[in-house]
DNA sequence: TCTGGGGTCCTAGGACCC
DNA sequence: TCTGGGGTCCTAGGACCC
């Protein structure tokens, strides 16, 4: 199987669109204003040579790079991009494709030259989308997505293969956290336990971590650092769980008035949504980060699953009578959760 | 580094029931 | 009366990913 990656996704479609922004560094997030609350959501390669990375604030990567080109994220426009990606992918013949957000996705295919296979899929998104891509091949979705970071500018040639045969020599010397699952909290949890390599984690005791860190949790990171994953790529079309929106207010709110309004404000564009989908929501959540940084999450279930904005507003500001401080709000969530399949 | 927005899945504790 | 064990649902929070 493939694991199929556009290259700085974002930044690309902006360059695309603005040529002159070529080989200049580009940062897409927020507004586009480096002085406002919001993060980075893809630099260019020239960005990142200056330490931008995705998730850091604008303001950061202003001063990292005073002299990047800050421009707003343009969703519904990424989404089309996507969408012609993920055509392009689907139109091989006798291919599954998984996608897996925006800029991956998955692709099952039987082969016996999975790197000329790739080859011509990074070909064919050249040609009808004029975007570079990075194809790791692999033997399951773990394996594949790892070949991927092998495969990127800078560091390979736009395809690379990680399967069993490999897997030691190219992972056992590596941290923890080079694994797809395993993150900042979880290798150090691991490092506590003297866990630091992907070699010490693929001989770790199952049971052990699953009394330390989980029963679910714990087998499945040994698995991990075996290098074990799901093998068979899934193209049936994804239901999703839960729709939610979120807002991180420029200023604070101090009145509980304006709280009350937003919250009532976010439920009706979820209600909105989830009418035009059909799929009435049985749950609400509502999120509060109180200043400066404090999140909490209340819910309920709805008495009856509803579509009607009037009623899940009337229910997430029910929610919202369950928090107990009326703090400054820096940011509001309402979530609807829909009915397990 | 003063920290977005949209998601998913797992865990643990308490309620409740038999 | 202070005391069982198992199962399921609800809820909050944590961790991770794109």
């Amino acid at each position: 199987m493939l694991h199929v990656d556009l290259d700085q996704f974002l930044a690309a479609v902006e360059v695309l669109r603005h040529p002159e922004l070529a080989g200049r560094p580009v940062v897409v997030g927020g507004k586009g204003d480096p002085t406002q609350r919001a993060v980075v959501a893809t630099a260019s390669y020239e960005a990142r040579r200056f330490g931008v990375r995705s998730g850091m604030p604008l303001r950061t990567a202003a001063k990292r790079c005073p002299d990047a080109v800050f421009l707003p994220a343009d969703n519904a426009h990424y989404e089309e991009v996507s969408e012609e990606v993920m055509a392009t992918l689907r139109a091989r013949p006798g291919v599954v494709v998984e996608v897996m957000g925006w800029d991956e996705a998955f692709v099952g295919a039987e082969t016996d030259d999975p790197e000329a296979v790739a080859r011509t899929i990074r070909a064919d998104v050249l040609e009808r989308t004029r975007l570079h891509c990075s194809i790791g091949v692999g033997d399951n979705m773990l394996r594949a997505k790892l070949a991927t970071e092998f495969a990127k500018p800078g560091t390979g040639d736009g395809v690379y293969r990680l399967t069993a045969a490999n897997w030691a020599e190219v992972m056992f010397d590596r941290p923890t956290q080079a694994l797809w699952g395993i993150g900042t909290k979880t290798a150090r949890k691991l490092a506590d336990r003297g866990i630091a390599t992907v070699r010490e984690l693929a001989a770790a005791d199952p049971a052990a971590l699953a009394a330390e860190l989980g029963p679910a949790l714990g087998p499945w990171y040994v698995q991990l650092g075996r290098g074990i994953g799901r093998a068979v790529v899934e193209g049936t079309p994804w239901v999703p769980r839960s729709r939610s929106h979120e807002t991180t207010f420029q200023e604070n709110l101090t009145d509980w008035a304006d709280v009350r309004t937003e919250v009532a404000a976010l439920a009706r564009r979820v209600a909105a949504e989830i009418s035009r989908a059909d799929r009435p929501a049985v749950r609400v959540a509502v999120k509060i980060r109180y200043a400066p940084f404090s999140t909490y999450t209340r819910s309920a279930t709805l008495d009856a699953p509803t579509t009607d904005a009037d009623r899940f507003a009337a229910a997430a500001l029910d929610v919202l009578e369950l928090f107990g401080s009326r703090r400054p709000v820096r940011l509001l969530g309402v979530r609807a959760e829909f009915p397990p399949v």
